[in-house]
DNA sequence: GTTCCGCATGAATCGATAG
DNA sequence: ACTATCGATTCATGCGGAA
C-alpha cells in the first residue's frame, strides 16, 4: 500500500475535470475570498463570486464520493458598512446544485486582525461550511474526542491571563452544573465551534490557515488511505497535513509560486522519509509523490 | 425624568402598530425559532418563517429610530439532516425590505446542552444578527471594553517603569498626563464573538437567554433614558435588564402566562423600588410601569 | 538551556484624499 | 458622483536575540 500526493498547477475549473468521479473522501479548502488577496489571485468581485464558484463546486460534487464531505472555509467582508451577502447566496445556489448544507462550524479566531472603527468591532470568526452529497456520510467522531484530563490541563496551561480574567468574569459558573457527569468520563465530544489561532509567522510564507484546522477535519471525516482534495491549496497546509496523516492527497493551485513552494516542501518531506526509512514499521505505507 | 416600562399582551404584528415611528433606540429579541416551542407559540413552519416574520420586521423598521439598532437572536434548526435555510433567506428578504445587514455576532454558548448524534456534534453557537436603518447609528463602544491582553500588559509594565524613572528625575510639573493616558489603556475593545454561558436557573421559560446578552447590547447601543423594545419578550429578560439599567422599555408577548409572569416581576421590582424610595438620589429617575 | 523581551505581521475596515 | 489608493487604528502570536 502506498500513499500518493499529487499537486497540479492550473485553474481548478480545468484541473478538476482530470479527476475521476466519486474518488475523493474529503475536500477541505479555503478559496480566495471576494475582493481579497488581489495581488496573488486577482480578486473576484463580490457580485460575481457565486457565478465564479459554481462551476468549481459542480466539479467538486462530481469527484466527491457519496460518503464524502466538503468543508468550505469562507467569510464575507464588509462592503459599504454592510456584510456582503455572497456567502449566503452561495449556500442557496449550491443547494440548488445538489449539495446538502449539513452544518456550519464556526472557526473562532483567537488572534483576529486588530483595528478600531466607530461602527464595528474586530471580526474574529469565519465560517466552516459543511456540505455533503448524501444524508449518510462517513464521520469518525471518536477520533476528535478530547481527553478530559488533557483538555483541562492544556486549557489551563495555554490560558492567558486575559482569558482567565475574561472567562471568570463572563462565564462564571457555566460549567458547574454538569461537572459531576464529566468527571466520570475519559473523553468528551467537541462542539461545532473551533477555537484556534491563525498562524502568523511561518518561515517562508504566512499561512492564515492553522494546521490544526485541516487536521481536525481529516481526522473527523477520513481514515488512513482515504483521499483528501484541496482545489485552492495555497501554501499547501491541507495536503501536507493529509500526507503526514497517511491520507492520499490532491492539491491544485493556479499560482506558480505556491505550486513551486509546495513541490519543494513535499520533496523535503520525501527526503526526510527516505533518510529515516530504516525505521519504517511494516504497516506504514510507502509514500509516492507525483508532481504534475 | 422618569423611566417607563410598558408591556403588551398580544400579537406583535398588531401591537407594534400602536407604537409611534422612529421612537425606539434598540430592539433586542429572540423570536420563536421555526418548528420549535410549538406548545407555546403554535410553531411556525420553516417554509413559512420568512413570510411570517416580514410583516413584523416591517413594523420594527418603522418604529426604530434612524440611529437605532435591531439585534435578532436566531439559529436555524436541522431538518432532515440539513440546516434549514430560512434564516439566511430572511436576511436577504429583510435587506430587500430596507434593512442594512450590518454585522453578524456569534453567541458562543459555553455550556451547550450535552448530546450525541451519529452525524453531528453539539450545536454551541447562535447568530446575533445586527440590522440597521442607516449606515450611521449610535454605538458606545467604550461601555463594553474588556480587560486587555498580554501585549498591552507588557507595554503597561514597561511604561510604568519608565514613568517611575521620569518621576524621579523630574520632580514637580505635569507628569500625570502620560501615566493617566496609559492607565486608561488597561482595557481593549471586544470582538464580534460573545462567549457567554446559557442561563440554567430560569425555571419558567424554556428559552435560555442569559441576562448578559441583552445587557451587553443595551450598553453598546443605548444610553440611559433611551428606549429598548422586545417584541417577543418571553420571560422578559430583555426589558427587565433594560429597566434595571435605566432605559425605557417596551415588551410584547402573545402568551398570557409570560405576560402575567413579567407583570408580576415588574410589580415586585417596583415595590422594591418604593420600599427603598427614601434612598433615591436626586438624579435618579423615578420609574413608571404601565401594564396594558 | 531557560526565560524574557522586542518586534514584525496579518482573509480588516474606515475615512480622507486623489484621479 | 464614483472608484482607487493610502494612512491610522490595534492585538495575539511566534520568532530571534538578549539576559
Amino acid at each position: 500500500m502506498e500513499i500518493s500526493t499529487n499537486i497540479y498547477l492550473g485553474d481548478s475549473r480545468e484541473k478538476l475535470k482530470l479527476l475521476p468521479e466519486n474518488s475523493v473522501d474529503l475536500i477541505v479548502t479555503s478559496p480566495p475570498y471576494a475582493d481579497q488577496r488581489k495581488s496573488t489571485y486577482g480578486g473576484i468581485c463580490a457580485d460575481k463570486y457565486v457565478d465564479w464558484f459554481l462551476p468549481i463546486s459542480e466539479q467538486l460534487l462530481r469527484v466527491l464520493k457519496p460518503t464524502g464531505t466538503f468543508i468550505l472555509n469562507i467569510k464575507e467582508k464588509v462592503v459599504k458598512g454592510e456584510r456582503s451577502t455572497y456567502v449566503i447566496e452561495l449556500i442557496l445556489a449550491m443547494r440548488k446544485q445538489g449539495w446538502l448544507w449539513t452544518e456550519e462550524f464556526i472557526w473562532h479566531k483567537k488572534n483576529s486582525y486588530p483595528g478600531k472603527w466607530p461602527n464595528r468591532f474586530r471580526d474574529s470568526w469565519e465560517r466552516l461550511l459543511q456540505f455533503n452529497k448524501d444524508k449518510k456520510f462517513n464521520m469518525y467522531q471518536e477520533e476528535v474526542m478530547v481527553p478530559m484530563g488533557n483538555w483541562a490541563k492544556n486549557r489551563l496551561k495555554n490560558l492567558s491571563e486575559t482569558d482567565k480574567i475574561r472567562d471568570n468574569s463572563k462565564v462564571g459558573s457555566g460549567f458547574g452544573k454538569n461537572i459531576s457527569n464529566w468527571m466520570n468520563r475519559d473523553k468528551a465530544y467537541p462542539t461545532n465551534v473551533l477555537h484556534l489561532a491563525t498562524e502568523c509567522n511561518n518561515k517562508n510564507h504566512s499561512a492564515a490557515f492553522p494546521e490544526e484546522l485541516p487536521e481536525w477535519f481529516i481526522k473527523l471525516f477520513t481514515k488512513p488511505n482515504d483521499t483528501v482534495l484541496d482545489p485552492f491549496m495555497g501554501s499547501g497546509t491541507t495536503i501536507i497535513v493529509a500526507s503526514r496523516m497517511g491520507r492520499n492527497s490532491i492539491g491544485i493551485d493556479v499560482v506558480p509560486e505556491y505550486y513551486e513552494m509546495v513541490k519543494n516542501q513535499l520533496n523535503i518531506s520525501k527526503q526526510n522519509l527516505l533518510e529515516t526509512g530504516t525505521n519504517y514499521e511494516n504497516d506504514k505505507p510507502e509514500r509516492r509523490i507525483a508532481i504534475r
